[in-house]
DNA sequence: CTGTTAGCGCCTTCAC
DNA sequence: GTGAAGGCGCTAACAG
């Protein structure tokens, strides 16, 4: 492998001077600028990224640390995040902890090992430890979709208004007892919706009765789950309300083999809308989140602070949700309605 | 950030001797390992793999680099690969190209400057220079899934078996005319698919139909188009064989917008299963490639050329598919099925 | 506009 | 079992 020494020993000049026209710092004439250029292209030349980070101490990287890469909520965020950062010259390190505290402190400390820039995370649980060490480390993070007890900067979506949203349009439909299909308490996403939920219901006049809220995770098992116990109580709900994608799945597979119709039966929502490609004939109605955007500007927000030019206090961005109307919640409109 | 030489003051030892402490390399006394492991902790002291690796010459880094990221056979491939690279203490970087000729060879380049010990890579084209560039470097590389034109090692799903094992399971149900939606002749599993659908028939003493085939890419946009080709024809089909999952549900849409039942009207079948966790109910008859199981074994043999201990030879290893039958090619079996 | 000097943090090599 | 010396490839800081 060829280095700076070897490719200015060929065009006759310093190392220093090939590092100048690599990374086109500093000032080179033209003409010892054209000689290096030729010089690294006859040798092959190729930098090597370690020396230079361990030297300038940037590496020009970024961490994404994602709870669930299956999800193809968090590839559309991952795919925001890799657009932004190569915009910026940046590139990513994407690593999926599956929701595991563990495999989060595991992949944090990697990371800094392995000395990124800055940090996207989207936290695993209500645990605050990885991301403090982060901070201790002067490494800027951003969470991602969930807020934490931290003083950090945050881009996520509007889920209680989501929630909100969707609750209201069920009863708007004339659905006064509603379940709630619910995620782990320990993710703030899911008690976000919760509230969300509860605001609808209480604005409506509507009373909350406890019995209809299940919590579990975000899954298919606990979708599927969660809806055959909901519909073994004596008083069933009119309506179903998935907090996710998957438990959105897991309840119409559940509602499906209960021989129950969609909506005729049950009605149904849910949370983030599943890309068109993956999608044999999109009928749920949901509050979609902008998962492409909310990586976008997270990643912009890193980069400023990276740049050390941002104000000094964290920053929490809150993305709205779009309500998007289909069969499933029981109107004949199938088209997009702002919300 | 504290390094080496502020742990080894600390502790009272030579930065060496921290440095086989950390490695468990060379002889050191349970004693100072003790006092060198105490200073470690109260320092906070995080190793700096890019000094390590510059100096070292290696990264434990792979590079995985897939055409499609939002396609979940592709992140099932890379669970596998990661799983099975962070048992042996590797991290992996995962790069997206979208099937982009120009976005390989950058995201080669960059892995090569960041010094990875090994690539998987899958090609976005039937262009081979960027592997050529991997190997003239002395820098292991995979080939995943697609085979090219050069001495390399591959790891791939039997494609032909699998498109033949779909094709003969039509004839079997009695059908004669049967459509072809491929994918870009630049892809061999394209090709290769194509192949078994001609065996298949060939085998069956059906005689091929050029008018019945059709290649375009592997997206629901090709397949959609594709179809509502085939269904122009005078003399249509009686059953499609879709090359590939996106190209499946632009199938199902087309044929549903069509006004035809599957598989009454028209059978279908396709390649790559969909995750259980994203599919509202798998209807769909495939051969099932092992994603998972790919991107793992890909991942073991790379390591055994990064240890430097396998055989000179390219390896050529062919995972068998699985043929799923169940409800769109038209036999009232929901299970699986041997293949 | 170009060059010299030094050192980033670590590990390899050799010495004791 | 432990340490001293040196250098991986690059760029910051300072000259000129």
């Amino acid at each position: 492998m060829p280095t700076i020494y070897d490719v200015a020993r060929r065009a006759g000049v310093a190392p220093v001077t090939v590092s100048r026209v690599i990374n086109e710092s500093g000032y080179v004439s033209e003409d010892t600028r054209i000689r290096v250029r030729e010089a690294i292209a006859e040798l092959g030349y190729t930098p090597n990224r370690l020396a230079r980070g361990l030297r300038s101490k940037q590496t020009q990287t970024l961490g994404l640390v994602v709870t669930d890469i299956t999800n193809p909520f968090w590839t559309t965020v991952a795919r925001g995040v890799e657009d932004a950062a190569s915009g910026h010259g940046f590139s990513v390190i994407l690593c999926n902890t599956d929701e595991s505290e563990a495999k989060q402190q595991q992949y944090v400390d990697l990371l800094l090992e392995k000395q990124v820039d800055g940090f996207l995370l989207v936290p695993a649980t209500d645990d605050v430890s990885a991301i403090a060490l982060v901070q201790e480390r002067d490494v800027p993070v951003v969470v991602l979709d969930r807020h934490v007890s931290l003083a950090v900067d945050t881009v996520r979506c509007d889920s209680e208004g989501g929630a909100y949203d969707l609750v209201t349009h069920l009863l708007e439909l004339g659905h006064r007892r509603i379940a709630l299909l619910g995620g782990s308490p320990a993710v703030s996403t899911a008690q976000d919706r919760i509230d969300g939920y509860r605001r609808g219901l209480a604005e409506a006049g509507v009373p909350v009765d406890e019995a209809l809220i299940r919590q579990r995770d975000y899954t298919q098992e606990g979708g599927y789950a969660m809806t055959q116990s909901i519909l073994e109580l004596p008083d069933r709900p009119t309506a179903l309300f998935a907090v996710n994608n998957f438990i959105a799945i897991g309840a119409v597979r559940a509602l499906r083999d209960a021989g129950l119709h969609i909506p005729d039966d049950m009605a149904l929502v849910g949370f983030d809308d599943l890309p068109m490609a993956l999608v044999v004939e999109p009928f749920l109605t949901v509050a979609a989140q902008p998962a492409y955007e909310m990586g976008a500007r997270a990643t912009d927000l890193l980069l400023t602070r990276i740049r050390g030019d941002g104000a000094e206090a964290p920053i929490e961005v809150i993305l709205p949700t779009e309500l998007i109307v289909r069969r499933s919640s029981g109107v004949g409109i199938t088209t997009a309605v702002g919300g």
